[in-house]
DNA sequence: GTCATTTGGTTTATTATATAAACTAGTCTA
DNA sequence: TAGACTAGTTTATATAATAAACCAAATGAC
């Protein structure tokens, strides 16, 4: 147990945030989505959102495509390779942590 | 998905925070736990330790009492009911999440 | 045409948070 | 009685999340 609990506070900050966990959710699950996606999918309001995808996007998590559709600005987000990586690491270590403390 | 997604951003952010989870997580292992063990047990500093635990205190997930034991202070720390009771509500929210998740 | 509204966002200001470092108060040791 | 240790708390700083205000362009109503 020792270790594990240690562990906790240690884990991925960027993802364990809940607004941006449920982002990077939303991205892993459908590749590309883009800003009015998620905003609705996600409930955040879009200054929280906007925010929260530039922060994403620094960490080089996922990667933002500006462009026009039609006449209208369009955002695309998708997770990068590192974000998926990130991803997957961030819920092996939220998994592992489950397992140790139901054992209790 | 996105009802589950969307429910991410109303997790419990008094037990989501990483240092007080391992807090929480030592408790609900333990039943009781001093400020020392915790100290060891969770890998943090005196001070943030000593908030995260008035944090704690103040949403009422723990107790806390103070006494002396020979002539040193002495501070004993135990999830209450409504922490024991908030601690399993958060693993239950978030395995729901874990497994829509996975699906993807 | 022009005024209000909507789209698709960004920026700013406020509040909350986490954290280390410094401090308090007292005890033990030599 | 000086120095180091115990068991914490307080304070200062830096980082954060969030809502609200703002912006530029497009569209719709009249």
């Amino acid at each position: 147990m020792q270790r594990e609990v240690h562990d906790i506070t240690t884990i991925d900050r960027i993802i364990h945030e809940p607004a941006r966990l449920a982002i990077v959710s939303v991205l892993s699950a459908c590749e590309s989505a883009d800003f009015n996606a998620l905003l609705t999918l996600t409930g955040l309001t879009k200054g929280n959102l906007s925010v929260q995808l530039q922060k994403l996007e620094e960490a080089n998590y996922i990667s933002i495509s500006k462009s026009f559709k039609g006449r209208y600005p369009h955002t695309d987000c998708a997770l990068t390779v590192t974000g998926k990586k990130a991803f997957r690491l961030y819920w092996q270590h939220y998994k592992a942590l489950a397992e140790v403390i139901d054992l209790e």
